[in-house]
DNA sequence: GCCAACGTTGGC
DNA sequence: GCCAACGTTGGC
């Protein structure tokens, strides 16, 4: 079983409206990025674990985790020329993008923030900090218990 | 809102 | 296949 780490602008889609989900799940859309969609389609396995990190919001951070409910499928919305994530190039025969379903997990009792991460040397291998743009990165085992103890540490 | 970093596109 | 132009991300 693998960690990752999905980011998350909260505005448009946050932990809480995972929360809103329920145990069914939700799907994780609008992944439009070829280093992510690999990670997401090649490597992302049922029951892994994934960190939610909010970005572009006034507390970035991880903010409490979840669990992969269905693993990589073709993402519909490439075909739905209504759709932001409309891509014209996307065939039937060739799909460009795929998703995953995601089951809320917990919230955590405190928000692990950015300049925590940076903060924390055993952190500073973290994908996060050095490829800020991945929008699905790979977690290590220690930086998966690292961020867990910073959001419980004082609770 | 600004801007740096970086990913993508498309002409050649 | 290169690379300039352009678009997007995301922290501040």
């Amino acid at each position: 079983m693998a960690y990752w780490l999905f980011k998350t602008e909260p505005h448009e889609y946050s932990i809480d409206d995972l929360a809103l989900a329920g145990s069914s799940g939700a799907p994780w859309d609008g992944i439009r990025n070829y280093q992510a969609r690999n990670l997401l389609r090649d490597q992302v396995a049922l029951r892994d674990r994934v960190l939610i990190y909010h970005s572009s919001c006034s507390a970035v951070g991880v903010v409490g985790i979840a669990r992969i409910s269905r693993t990589a499928y073709v993402d519909p919305d490439q075909y739905d020329s209504t759709s932001p994530y409309y891509d014209h190039k996307a065939t039937a025969d060739a799909p460009r993008w795929y998703r995953v379903d995601l089951v809320f997990e917990a919230l955590f009792p405190k928000r692990v923030s950015l300049a925590t991460i940076k903060n924390t040397p055993q952190l500073s291998d973290m994908v996060l900090l050095r490829q800020p743009r991945l929008s699905i990165q790979p977690v290590t085992d220690s930086q998966w218990r690292q961020i867990n103890a910073l959001a419980n540490a004082g609770c």
